[in-house]
Order: structure tokens, then C-alpha cells, then sequence
DNA sequence: ATGTTCTTGTGATCACTTTCACAAGCAGAG
DNA sequence: CTCTGCTTGTGAAAGTGATCACAAGAACAT
């Protein structure tokens, strides 16, 4: 089991099952097959065995995965057994919304911390966490345990918010700014660009027009 | 040129190098090489030029690519050679922060409707764009020829209002709800799923310990 | 004209993912 | 105990995307 390199594709499938699995735990559901479970997350069911064939045998042949041990296990493999602490960096309208997003909290992400450049800003209090400024992000992230660093701030400001949270104990970086980001080797980054998929949707739209299908 | 399907990865890194080319533009830079290209948007040069040649042919051998005639190409390619009309739907946290992100209108994205079940908020001003009631929705899309939908409703509605959309004449989602939602073909999807990525990051960092590297 | 230097465009190759197909195994009925 | 129906786990095959490597130009200097 536990093999070398698993796909980022793979991951983002996994954490489909486990959403899914909650959901039939929550549900009282026992067991559930390859095939549902691939129906539910949008995949087919060989790929779901072979996403969790790599990491252990769950199921028993014949009737499918026990939802509430794999549940379990992939929170195990996810790394989602216990909370983690994340800050926000940059309080414009974005990162005010994240402030305000109760689904962090409910699949374990507490949102402990908001730096802003703005001394404006310092001092508000935004679904419960008051604003600080960034020269208090070095003690803040040492102090909470912070390891990963949301980052929406402007596009310029960015990178810079970016190295400092790293350099203050980050190991993981969500970015919202529609810029690409240079982080030392060993941090985790994922970048959520929001006008780059739109983008995506307009060449979809567009290339379908005279030709026949579109994208999934 | 202009080959049978070009992949979502291709396409995201199109808008990639559009986004560089728009900003060499306005620095009046003539020329760049694949090479610089790619440096910047963190690609390879070959698959810089690769990515390009499904298209065309748009460099010069030993020069390099023209940095405004590609970027015209690629805005023609991607279809972004006029604007587009965009709804939201659902005028929550994250809803009501996209009414007044200010890069979309300046990416050629209008938003230029806000729908929302909750009557407490019709009528309210986010940004320039009044709420509406969802039954004013299929009016509004007729009326606007809004092209593109973006639900930021709670999970549960996520799936009814994106059909409303649909049926009423999007031909594009982009998805800001944590569910799976099912479209007719030939309409263009994609989601923004904020606790997804922050679990994949969860699992580099998880992953990494004892091991040695971590994903890109 | 010729040579030098540079960079594109692209077939070939390589690496990685997904799909296929089926033996292995489990449960329940007869 | 054996037979039947069902589902997993997995090697092999197919498919897809990324990388390599190099011939084919383009400009400029001599």
C-alpha cells in the first residue's frame, strides 16, 4: 500500500469520495459500492477502485466499501483528522467572504487570523475574527499554529504576503490572485483563479459554436 | 491549425499566456520568445510553442511571436473578442464579494444581474447591480443575453439554479458550490470548490511529512 | 554570398492516467 | 457443500498529455 506518487487528480477525487462518504455516514448508510460511489462524485467505478487501491483493500468482494471505515481511512490518508488553523491575508471583498464561510469550519478549517495592509482595517471584526495588521502576522502564525495562508490580497501584493507567510511557518498556500506564485520547494500551493475559468467557460462556449460537443 | 480537441490544460495555460501577453502589450515590448513566455507563466518553452501550433503559426524562427498580434489571436481563440453578460445567483458571503470584484469587469466579464430566493434581499445595491427575486431570472437572462451563470447559492440549491440558468439561457456555469452538478450537454462547466483544494493541500502537507518532496 | 546565431514548429518519444477485463473472493440460497 | 450473483482488486491495454531533439527558417554581420 501507500504508494509513492499519487496525481493531483487522484486527490481531488479522493476528497469527492469522502464528501460523499459523510454524507451516507450521516445517513446511517453501511456499505456502498465502486459503482455508486462513482455515480455520486461524477467518475466511473474502475477508477474509484484504483484511486483507493492505492493506498490499502477497504472493500470485500461482493459488497462493496464499509462507508463509515472508509470514511475514516481517507480522512486518515487526507490528512483530516484533526482541525487546522488558517489566516487570511488581505481583507478586501474576497477575503472578507472567507471570513464569512461557515463550510470552512464545518470540514474542519478554523479560520483563525486576518492580516491587512490597510491600518484602516485594523481592529474590525469579521465573522468573529478581528483584523490585524501585517506586521503581527510573524507572532500570529507562531502563536496559533497556522499552516496554511489564504492569500487575497491585490495581484501586486501577492507574492510578497505569500513569502512572508511561508517564512512565518506556512506550509500550505490557497491564492485567489490571479497571478502565479514563486514559493520555496516543499510548500504545498493551489491556486484558485477565478477569471482564468472564466475564460475556460468562454473558449468552451465559443469553440462549441459550428462545431458539435463542449466540455464534460 | 485549429485541431479536433484541444484539453483543459491547454486552455488554461492559453489564458495564461494572455494574461503576460496583455501585460508586454502595454509595456510596448514588440517581441517574446517561447522561452520568456513560458518562464513566466511557469510552463516550458516547448510546450508554450506546442500549445500555440494548434492554432497556427504565429511566430517568427529566430525572432520569436509578435506580442500584440499573438495577444489579439489568442482573445479570438478563447472568444474574448467581446464582453460578456454574467449573472450571480445567490447573494450570500461569496456571492455578493464577486458583485464587487473589480477584476472581472476589467477581464471583459460584466456582471450585470444578482438573483437571490431571500426577499429580505431584493432590491439591495451591491456594487451597481440591484438583487432580484429568482423569478425575474428568466426575464433577466432573455433581456441582458446573459451568456454565463455563477451560483454562489447554498449547496442545497446549487443544482435548481444553475438548470433555472441553463433553461433560461446560459450556456456556461462556473460553480462556486461544493457539489457535483449535473448539466445537459453542450453546456460548459466548471467549479471553484474552495474546500477541495484546501483538503489537497492538507494532503501534500500530510503526505510530505517523512517523505521527501511535496507537489509543485 | 556565406556564416553565425537564434528561435520556431513538429514528429518522435516518453511518462502518466484512465479504461478494460477478468480472476479472486464473499454471501446467501438451495 | 456447491452453485449463483455480485463486487473488489489489479495487471494489461489504450489513450492522453508533456518532453525531446532537430530541421527549417529569419536576421544580421562580415
Amino acid at each position: 500500500m501507500n504508494a509513492r506518487k499519487i496525481s493531483d487528480s487522484t486527490v481531488r477525487r479522493l476528497s469527492r469520495y469522502l464528501r460523499q462518504l459523510r454524507d451516507l455516514d450521516q445517513h446511517d448508510r453501511k456499505v456502498v459500492s465502486s459503482r455508486e460511489l462513482a455515480q455520486a462524485t461524477g467518475t466511473t467505478a474502475a477508477q474509484v477502485r484504483k484511486d483507493l487501491s492505492h493506498f490499502g483493500s477497504f472493500g470485500k468482494r461482493g459488497q462493496g466499501y464499509p462507508v463509515s471505515d472508509l470514511r475514516v481511512q481517507l480522512e486518515e490518508i487526507l490528512g483530516l483528522t484533526h482541525r487546522w488553523n488558517v489566516a487570511v491575508l488581505g481583507v478586501g471583498k474576497i477575503g472578507s467572504a472567507l471570513l464569512g464561510y461557515g463550510y470552512f469550519a464545518q470540514r474542519g478549517f478554523d479560520i483563525v487570523a486576518a492580516y491587512d495592509a490597510d491600518p484602516a482595517k485594523t481592529g474590525l471584526d469579521l465573522g468573529g475574527v478581528r483584523v490585524q495588521p501585517l506586521d503581527a502576522l510573524e507572532r500570529g502564525f507562531a502563536d496559533l499554529e497556522i499552516s496554511i495562508g489564504i492569500i487575497a490580497t491585490p495581484p501586486e501584493a501577492a507574492q510578497a504576503a505569500a513569502t512572508r507567510a511561508v517564512r512565518a511557518g506556512a506550509s500550505a498556500i490557497l491564492n485567489f490572485a490571479p497571478i502565479k506564485l514563486d514559493l520555496p520547494p516543499g510548500v504545498a500551493l493551489r491556486t484558485m483563479d477565478m477569471t482564468l475559468e472564466l475564460e475556460g467557460l468562454c473558449y468552451m462556449v465559443t469553440a462549441a459554436r459550428g462545431d458539435g460537443e463542449v466540455g464534460r
